[in-house]
DNA sequence: CTTCATACCTAGACACACTAGGCATAGCGG
DNA sequence: CCGCTATGCCTAGTGTGTCTAGGTATGAAG
């Protein structure tokens, strides 16, 4: 019997998101994630590479580079592929947080 | 610096959860996930039972065995420190939750 | 006898996030 | 000049948790 992963990469999720919104490099991604969840997703440089090289070798991204004021920069935008990608994870996601309501939450009175 | 991990193992929770709830024993954690989230959370034993063995030797459960109608029955309850572990991983766990919505699905508008 | 339900157990594989580094340019202040 | 910060990128290795793929056993029903 073959079971779907409990959780795909909530950081694949994520960048997914980001890069749906605008096309953006690594960097603009980390500044994206820290701002928009006031501080808590914090995320290591050494987090977000290897996912954006994931996530392209799986053909969900393409990326161009460019230098911009001296400094190279990759930028990364969605393919189509790639926004199947994203519905299904935000699917399995809001899945997985509704199954951990009904039990880490729980009805009051569920005395099963 | 010291980063706190994404998720904290979402098994790890849920076992806490339902063994709050009421003490039980593996095959019965396993029924009640699959009851609790409408057949989405199909734990495997290879999965559930690590994952008591871990959370008791980290002082959050404590178990007592039994042999009930032939068969050996390890029934397991939360410790003081798995109170306080529950709580924690819960606010963990809202946190994320919250973080990815702000990501994932977005305020409507925000085109910051 | 076989099958299913109820119980438990374990080793190994795999994937991913984190750690701990590294490289570079540009600008500012001392 | 140097050191620091901001902006960009990169990589190897480690640790952890979940899944896979098995295994054990008893008791009941057909």
């Amino acid at each position: 019997m073959k079971r779907e992963p409990m959780l795909a990469g909530p950081i694949d999720l994520m960048v997914l998101a980001v890069v749906d919104r605008r096309p953006s490099h690594g960097y603009a991604i980390l500044s994206a994630l820290r701002l928009k969840s006031g501080g808590r997703l914090d995320l290591a440089e050494g987090t977000i590479y290897p996912a954006l090289y994931r996530l392209e070798q799986a053909g969900y991204l393409a990326s161009d580079a460019r230098t911009v004021s001296g400094r190279s920069r990759r930028t990364y935008r969605l393919t189509r592929a790639g926004r199947t990608a994203l519905r299904e994870r935000r699917r399995a996601w809001r899945d997985l947080v509704a199954s951990m309501d009904a039990i880490v939450h729980g009805a009051a009175g569920d005395h099963g």
